[in-house]
DNA sequence: ACCTGAACACCGTTCAAGT
DNA sequence: ACCTGAACACCGTTCAAGT
């Protein structure tokens, strides 16, 4: 049976099972490889570039083909979306522990947060951009966004329990430094800062003292 | 002549001059009728539910009739950004003013920015959210958004000068504020922040008291 | 100078039909 | 169970033509 063999294949290059071998009728893993299309465009050409008629081209499939997997073009975003707040939220705990889990890696983390931003731009709009106001109600998606979040709440109680972070309100505490990552992180994103090299990494820095000051602890 | 009974009409009562009648040819100016109308439409059903056809409709115009007037849609929705930058900039000069050219007037104005940005948030959108990247030429634009960045640096300046913040470069530190209740609004306009009633308000305020501690001189 | 109406090349989505 | 192809109702934009 071809199908064995086509099975197989996938299984020995897992990058190369995008197309559809155009005699075959099933793709294999469609939805995965439309999630994986959908990335893909939106980084090239941005979220209103994002046409079902090119991702169903791109995969060797009919335009309606995604229907079979996602109820409309929304729902196929907000996967997209939940794809991206994981490896987010993966990239921020790794920058807070390679810092040591103290201010340093606070400050690593707010790096790691912009960059993120900034290399996945398009990515990052739509996982904050309110392109998913109606499908807001998709449950995992909910659970990766506050995954996300907690990754932060987590490190200001750490840095409380040690003393360093004055003692307010964990969550009113992170959702202030997360209006001034992400303040920046959009900023940037929308070209509304200076283009010179070099200047977002420098205004975060900047910004990660300013907080310092902002939070740490009173010494009277 | 008709055409002058229209003009003496539309001089008396300025809101109704948004239909054109019927019968006549040209709409009286229609320039600014496209503006007003696309505003409305964005402020009622976001960005995304702006057509030119609607648009058109509302004002009782063909659908191409926008074409005498700008080159393209993305056109229209620059003037409609340029407008709002004005309001904008309008409504923090007051606040500033209002609260005495201090740190009391200063938080104000951070309050003004972000009640701003929620009242009209399409138009924030519009003005901040890179639907303008391809005509980012537009120099009216340009000045108009400088403008508004410009009462903020003004504002840190007369700060500093009077003892009651650091030091630092001034544009750096006003695009640090920038981001702070940018970021605020933006998650608030996304919906990112509970709904809780007041809960924005709130964390403005204390976003004010951490900028405060962040950016006040140090006084050792 | 200003506006219209038909036409064009797109888009997301539906649905009966194929394998 | 999964995919196709024609069809439908949208959209922005162009262009020759009307006033």
């Amino acid at each position: 049976m071809p199908e064995i063999r086509w099975a197989a294949m996938i299984g020995s290059m897992p990058a190369r099972r995008r197309r559809k071998q155009p005699g075959r009728y099933h793709h294999g893993d469609l939805r995965r490889a439309l999630i994986e299309e959908a990335a893909r465009t939106i980084q090239r050409h941005g979220v209103d570039g994002l046409t079902l008629r090119a991702v169903g081209q791109a995969l060797g499939v009919s335009r309606t083909a995604l229907y079979r997997h996602f109820p409309d073009k929304s729902a196929l975003l907000a996967a997209v979306a939940r794809e991206g707040f994981r490896t987010f939220r993966l990239a921020l705990v790794e920058a807070w522990e390679r810092g040591g889990r103290g201010p340093k890696g606070f400050d690593a983390m707010s790096l790691a947060y912009v960059r993120f931003a900034v290399t996945h731009s398009s990515h990052y709009r739509v996982m904050f951009g309110g392109f998913l106001d109606a499908c807001a109600a998709d449950p995992e998606l909910q659970k990766e966004a506050a995954a996300a979040f907690q990754v932060l709440v987590d490190a200001l109680v750490a840095q409380q329990e040690a003393g360093l972070v004055r003692d307010d309100d964990p969550s009113q505490l992170a959702r202030f430094i997360w209006a001034i990552v992400h303040g920046i992180a959009m900023l940037a994103i929308d070209g509304q800062l200076p283009r010179q090299d070099g200047y977002v990494e420098d205004l975060i820095r900047y910004a990660a003292g300013r907080i310092r000051s902002g939070i740490e602890t009173d010494k009277a």
